[in-house]
DNA sequence: CACGATTAAGTTGTGCGCAATTAAATAGCG
DNA sequence: CGCTATTTAATTGCGCACAACTTAATCGTG
């Protein structure tokens, strides 16, 4: 019952077994970077999805409403309001509403955030090191992501 | 303050960024396949991970011990036990104490998660054609993943 | 100006992933 | 045999991701 199914041609079989795995391999790297972050900035007190929200404030450091942050990590306030809230109690950044559009929270880089900043500085080369890609694979690698993200993206409601 | 900083020369910086677009780049593949996934899953009613879990079990249909099925999808008992659970609140599998080791609880499918291998054949096609890739971009992921994968692994403390 | 539609954050609930701990059974060694 | 060490699941706690919903402010159009 298990080994001879009459379902799908040779070829297709090969090509469905391979593509899951694609999304298996995909998940596995993902978090053995999960990892690799994890370790490089335990120092620091930072989850990678802190660190990312970390970057994007290091990046332009004036205020930036949630939405922006949301956008450039791609986010929504689901997952973006209690990080933010933890990185205000950590002391990191501080949060207020907007005084021209009182719908929006501001958030900005405390002095300890700014100063987060350069004790921050040595992880992207661990991370490089860690990767032991060399960056022509690097290159590589990041354009079929992106574009498999942007198929994916589009197969699937576009709009999410 | 922010812009002109002495530290990595203008070669590293340029590694630096695109290095950390690569996790980022990883993590937004991941979920954009979740997202696709979540959709194909929907009518089977799985989560991906069980979707995983279902397939070890229809890959390889006798009773599993817990641990053999956390190493092959690289999960401990901290994911799988209440995963496990959901799943035999579905009526899919059943669990119980293996007779010869009473440390050890035994997967089996139950008639109702055999049956539901017929409806989950065609999620592989759907998958596939979303991702968009050609088999040979898809073999070039796949092995530059697991290339990742296996440094990322090895530079990182390998046993975890 | 008023009122419905839209937008921005936040909240709640579910599930995953991982660390750390616990409980019970087995293995192994003196 | 007895006792420790190891193995196997399960549990607890935390944080992330997402869906669905709520609240409050702003926009747009009549």
């Amino acid at each position: 019952m298990t080994t001879p199914l009459p379902f799908p041609l040779p070829d297709d079989a090969e090509l469905l077994r391979l593509d899951h795995q694609i999304c298996f391999s995909l998940n596995a790297a993902a978090r053995a970077f999960g990892s690799v972050y994890r370790d490089a900035l335990k120092d620091l007190g930072l989850t990678y999805p802190q660190y990312l929200a970390m970057l994007v404030l290091w990046e332009e450091p004036d205020a930036q409403p949630v939405k922006a942050i949301g956008e450039r990590l791609r986010l929504d306030s689901g997952t973006l309001s209690p990080l933010l809230k933890r990185l205000e109690a950590a002391g990191l950044v501080a949060r207020e509403r907007s005084a021209e559009d009182e719908r929006s929270v501001v958030v900005r880089l405390t002095e300890a955030g700014e100063a987060l900043r350069e004790h921050a500085l040595p992880v992207p080369r661990r991370i490089v090191t860690a990767t032991g890609l060399s960056l022509e694979e690097a290159l590589t690698l990041r354009a079929l992501l992106e574009r498999l993200t942007g198929n994916l993206d589009a197969a699937q409601g576009g709009g999410r």
